[in-house]
DNA sequence: AAACTAAACATACGATCGGTCGTATGTTTA
DNA sequence: TAAACATACGACCGATCGTATGTTTAGTTT
């Protein structure tokens, strides 16, 4: 993998090795949120994670808000390399939404974060608390199901499947996948395979081909 | 409104004045913890809000575990109180589920809680953390999940509806309803009305008149 | 009336929180 | 070479956290 493309064009040595420790902790950050939530990060704990001093982690960041931002923002580039990217590989359409959506079982199942999807646990928690750490796991989301909502859109103009209300249905996908998020941490022992059956089924529900009059 | 259950029966002054400070406090905390979860409880806060001593509350509840049960009960109590029990009115099937659903709306939108459907906040957050306190509200999910799927079953036995899966339908109607929850509460000034009506749509879904061949 | 019980309070503890300050080190720029 | 900048550190602040311990008050039981 190569350098992070933010900070690829920084030749300022200085402000190169700010930005490398800062996504580090950033990295980390996201980690810890998608078990503890954001709200139960600490300057401290972080940098006790990562061997740095706690106001190292101060300067970088400022505030405690700005830290959860970027981790926020963190948690984003890795499930967008994670699920999104590697899916743009498939043709647009229903195709790219299949591949969309079984990424997202990897990504759900496998530790990307230990506390599974990021978004599913941390947005619940802040959309009832103005600022901007709910304001950049809102645009998050709306991505997201904006991306859903696109492709479910070339699939229908495509003439791939039956005309539907792709908002609508990027609505109801994107709520079960959260709920198969949850349904996985909570299942410790049984229905792993048994929950992406499920969201398959409901994707299925939204790929019938049109009816060919 | 007449006594609670729990305390009707008790005889006891001294164990009857305890009983109610102890609902009074857990139903607070229930509308904090929907507003801020439940790890964002503590025992001052709530000792401070009802001008109560913060060892006062202690001495109740033990721990911060049993306070956030105790929350988790309470908030559970006034969701079976507020929709639950209205809609056992209606007769049982696909009417009994649109009323719940419509009771639901009412819940989600009025200040029940100031933070919105207490399960989906705070599911979210617990669900991968071991304990009581998941326990708690992982029985709370599934005994609301199987309430809902009861119905179904009961409306595609009695041939209202389709014949469909029911156990399947009440996971994507739940999801669809955290969901909602979320988007009530993120879209301030938009949208009230027509996250309801994408609800109603889903649920129409299920309910569908079975083919008379 | 005495013994007992539960609720409620007061105090104190160790720990951790986010944040501020001063300082040292390295890097770039004038 | 000197000034400016950015990272990083250690020490410390006031506040709050959960919890433990002992005491007072109200009510029950014997």
């Amino acid at each position: 993998m190569t350098e992070h493309p933010a900070t690829a064009e920084i030749v300022d040595r200085r402000l190169l090795r700010g930005a490398r420790t800062r996504h580090a902790i950033a990295r980390h950050a996201a980690d810890v949120a998608s078990l503890e939530g954001l709200t139960g990060l600490s300057l401290g704990r972080l940098a006790t994670d990562l061997g740095l001093s706690k106001s190292g982690v101060q300067t970088l960041f400022g505030t405690k808000e700005k830290l959860q931002v970027a981790a926020v923002e963190a948690a984003r580039e890795a499930f967008l390399d994670a699920v999104v990217r590697p899916a743009l590989a498939a043709p647009p359409g229903a195709a790219r939404l299949r591949e969309l959506i079984e990424l997202w079982g990897v990504y759900a199942e496998t530790p990307l974060f230990p506390g599974g999807c990021f978004r599913a646990a941390n947005l619940a928690d802040f959309d009832s608390r103005p600022g901007q750490v709910r304001d950049a796991l809102f645009r998050d989301q709306r991505d997201w199901r904006d991306l859903i909502a696109g492709e479910l859109r070339k699939a229908a103009d495509a003439g791939e499947i039956a005309e539907l209300d792709a908002g609508f249905a990027a609505f109801q996908l994107d709520a079960v996948l959260c709920a198969a998020n949850t349904a996985l941490r909570l299942g410790d022992k049984l229905g792993d395979k048994l929950v992406m059956i499920k969201v398959r089924r409901v994707l299925d529900g939204f790929l019938t081909p049109p009816v060919t009059t």
